[in-house]
DNA sequence: AGCACGCCGACT
DNA sequence: GTCGGCGTGCTC
């Protein structure tokens, strides 16, 4: 037999299909092989088996082995990892990685086992009893525990009667077996598994949802209409028609409590995977799933790819959120992924949302989704006011500070009345920038052309983009100067400031530098929800899903920061931010109240984000594009030329420039924008970045098809060139 | 990704 | 004369 593998070397060069021959009928397509490759022997996966080859027979090698009897690949994720090489331009060992958890590749993790010790089925009980010395009790008491007890962990008899358990092995008496044990993240998660009786509202929605002919319904709640539930609900029909269920949260900050939730409703049938596990307990949880242990895969972005079978429902929650789309190659969309695996499942697909992505609500009023709304929230309390902070006033009185009078008289207000507030801004450290007061000079990375920012925890300068380090200056590295400036603030100092104002309030910080150590998010939120501290400070991650009971107060201290973005998403983030953040002021029973500071109060995305009117800012948002020609009526292509040679990464975009303008000619009326210039961060770790950027009519495959092939060839040498499509953020 | 093979500069 | 630089090409 033979068989076509993937070797798991991400390169061009390497991306293509390789033959081997195999006697061992246990390899099927989906199994992970070691084969010969050039001198050395390397992982593959086996796409598919055969009986003839259609490589120079002469050539062709055995399969050293097979690694595991059950195929890591199932024939879904198979065709999906050519889906993702087609769509995401990247090569089939990148695609089919994204299958597999890391720990599984290069054999990095040993499955753990424990050992247990029972009486062995050859030996007779009375008659070992007989043979032992009078003085042997102990012996005799571990024969006697045995007998009753029957297989016990070996660490355990060990401990409670010590040499005796060897003396007994010796002997023959006692069998050791070893079972695999499964490492469980979160075992010790409990939650009162009280089942919620659905609102009418929330029951129509799961009847929708099921009884549509679409596959996809786009669930547009506003926050704390209870999307959750019927969430839960969906799972449990699921499940109890015998199928599997996959559920996206946007960051893993999240996925505790969710996974509370679904821990404490179906028990060990949930398995979550996310980058926060320990590489064991991934490894175990993904094993899980792959056997059909676990039918509930939950996770973030990747756990769309979890390995389940006979798949019947699939859940993104926030669907909006932009960590669905990722950073890194392959840069795939979630939701692209997830209608993949709907269609090939024939599987319910859940799209839910407070402030759906355009994309999903035009796909929505088109009929391309089913759209179901739950527009009121489930204590029937009305949503947060929100009220704006002109802070051009607040400069003009001669207040400095990040916060503005309202802000701060309810602040007051609301830590006198023993209530909980949150503050967000979407900056960590202590300063955006360190300034010389006399020549100007602002500090900058060495290796990345942004601003460096000071982190007065301790005492350095931090580059946001590459990480690196530096100590704080006491002078201007220019003109010596002693006197700094610091501009811009951000999380750090907002704390700082809080305790000169509020000297008697707890505060909790929470951003990307409080969060570092495992479970750091959990620990924070944790504390805020147990009431041990009054103000909650932090970025972006503490807008998502948490639920405080006893928030009162939401303070956005910085609403423009989003709306400067040269991005043409910008708009559509802030109104999704603002409606967010918001969301978290008056959850339980108490009336919530948000202040919104900005220098733009007349802006009309911060005007319909304080109304609400999600409608009113779609109408607008999607006229704008279509007028303009952005997505969803287009599609971007992005193609970025790096290089540590400045000089070199410069000429060859200029050379892919003119062949790409070659394309453009032959296809004129597709290309709605056709430009190059040097990428936004001129220079990033190292190396000088250029740009060329298109805006292209949808479809027309042919030519992104072309457009990478053209790209591809330039990516050799000291040169890194790659395309995007649709690409998150054009830094 | 590695590793071998192959063509031009500094050197025992 | 050679030793070795890393540019190019191949791996079933």
């Amino acid at each position: 037999m033979f068989a076509e593998v993937i070797v798991d070397i991400s390169h061009s060069e390497a991306d293509k299909i390789f033959e081997y021959s195999f006697e061992d009928c246990r390899i099927v397509s989906g199994s992970r092989v070691l084969v010969p490759f050039g001198g050395k022997t390397i992982e593959g996966i086996v796409i598919k088996t055969k009986l003839n080859c259609d490589f120079d027979e002469k050539k062709i090698k055995p399969i050293t082995s097979l690694l595991e009897e059950t195929p890591a690949m199932t024939a879904e994720t198979l065709a999906l990892s050519e889906f993702i090489v087609k769509t995401c331009y990247v090569s089939r060992a990148l695609a089919l990685r994204q299958f597999l958890p890391v720990e599984m590749r290069k054999g990095r993790v040993k499955e753990q086992f424990i050992r247990f010790a029972e009486i062995a089925d050859g030996a007779d009980f009375d008659e070992v009893l007989s043979l032992l010395r009078k003085t042997a009790q102990k012996q005799r008491d571990l024969l006697l525990f045995l007998q009753e007890n029957g297989k016990t962990p070996l660490a355990e008899l060990n401990a409670e009667f010590g040499g005796a358990v060897k003396a007994l092995v010796d002997k023959g008496a006692l069998k050791i077996t070893a079972l695999k044990r499964l490492r469980s993240p979160y075992k010790d998660l409990e939650g009162g598994a009280k089942r919620v009786v659905l609102t009418e509202k929330q029951q129509l929605a799961v009847e929708s949802i099921e009884k549509s002919d679409k596959l996809t319904t786009l669930l547009f709640g506003v926050t704390g209409s209870g999307k959750t539930e019927v969430y839960l609900d969906l799972i449990d029909k699921t499940l109890k028609q015998g199928k599997t269920a996959i559920m996206l949260v946007p960051e893993i900050s999240l996925t505790p409590q969710m996974l509370k939730q679904l821990r404490a409703r179906f028990g060990e049938n949930a398995a979550i995977l996310h980058s926060g596990l320990s590489a064991g307990e991934r490894y175990d949880e993904w094993w899980r799933l792959r056997t059909g242990e676990a039918h509930i895969a939950i996770g973030a972005r990747s756990a769309v790819f979890a390995p389940v079978e006979n798949l019947g429902l699939i859940i993104v929650d926030e669907e909006h959120d932009g960590s669905y789309t990722s950073e890194s190659a392959p840069r795939y969309n979630t939701a692209e992924i997830a209608e993949f695996r709907s269609r090939f499942n024939n599987a319910k697909l859940v799209l839910g949302s407070a402030t759906p992505s355009v994309e999903s609500f035009l796909k929505a009023k088109n009929g391309e989704y089913n759209l179901f709304e739950l527009p009121d929230r489930i204590n029937k309390k009305p949503l947060p006011d929100i009220e704006i902070a002109d802070m051009r006033k607040e400069v003009r009185r001669g207040n400095n500070t990040p916060f503005s009078s309202i802000l701060k008289d309810e602040l007051e207000k609301c830590l006198e009345s023993g209530n909980q507030a949150i503050l967000f801004l979407n900056q960590r450290g202590y300063s955006k920038t360190v300034v010389c007061t006399e020549c100007g000079h602002v500090q900058k990375c060495s290796s990345c052309d942004v601003s460096l920012t000071y982190h007065k925890e301790d005492d350095s300068l931090l580059c946001h983009y590459c990480g690196a380090k530096y100590k704080m200056i006491t002078a201007c590295t220019e003109c010596g100067s002693p006197y700094i400036k610091y501009g811009g603030f951000g999380t750090e100092k907002i704390v700082y400031d809080l305790k000169k104002l509020f000297p008697s309030a707890r505060i909790l910080r929470m951003d990307r530098d409080t969060t570092q150590t495992k479970e750091g998010h959990f620990k924070i939120l944790n504390e805020f929800s147990e009431r041990k501290a009054d103000i909650l400070v932090g970025t972006q991650m503490i807008a998502k899903g948490h639920d405080f009971p006893f928030v009162t107060l939401v303070g956005i201290l910085d609403a423009d920061m989003s709306l400067h973005f040269s991005d043409y998403r910008s708009a559509e983030r802030t109104f999704q931010l603002i409606t967010q953040v918001a969301g978290r002021s008056g959850r339980a029973g108490k009336a919530g109240k948000v202040v919104l500071q900005t220098y733009q109060p007349e802006n009309h995305v911060l005007r319909q984000a304080i109304n609400y009117d999600y409608n009113g800012f779609f109408e607008r948002e999607i006229s704008v594009r279509k007028a303009t020609a952005f997505p969803p009526f287009t599609k971007i292509v992005r193609v970025l030329v790096q290089s540590e040679n400045d000089e070199l990464a410069m000429n060859t975009v200029k050379e892919l420039y003119a062949e790409l303008g070659e394309i453009r000619r032959s296809n004129e009326s597709c290309f709605k924008f056709f430009g190059c210039m040097k990428a936004p961060l001129k220079k990033l770790q190292g190396k000088y970045r250029y740009q060329i950027l298109m805006r292209i009519d949808n479809g027309n495959e042919d030519i992104t098809d072309r457009i990478f092939a053209a790209v591809n060839v330039k990516n050799r040498g000291k040169i890194n060139a790659y395309m995007e499509i649709n690409p998150n953020n054009l830094t």
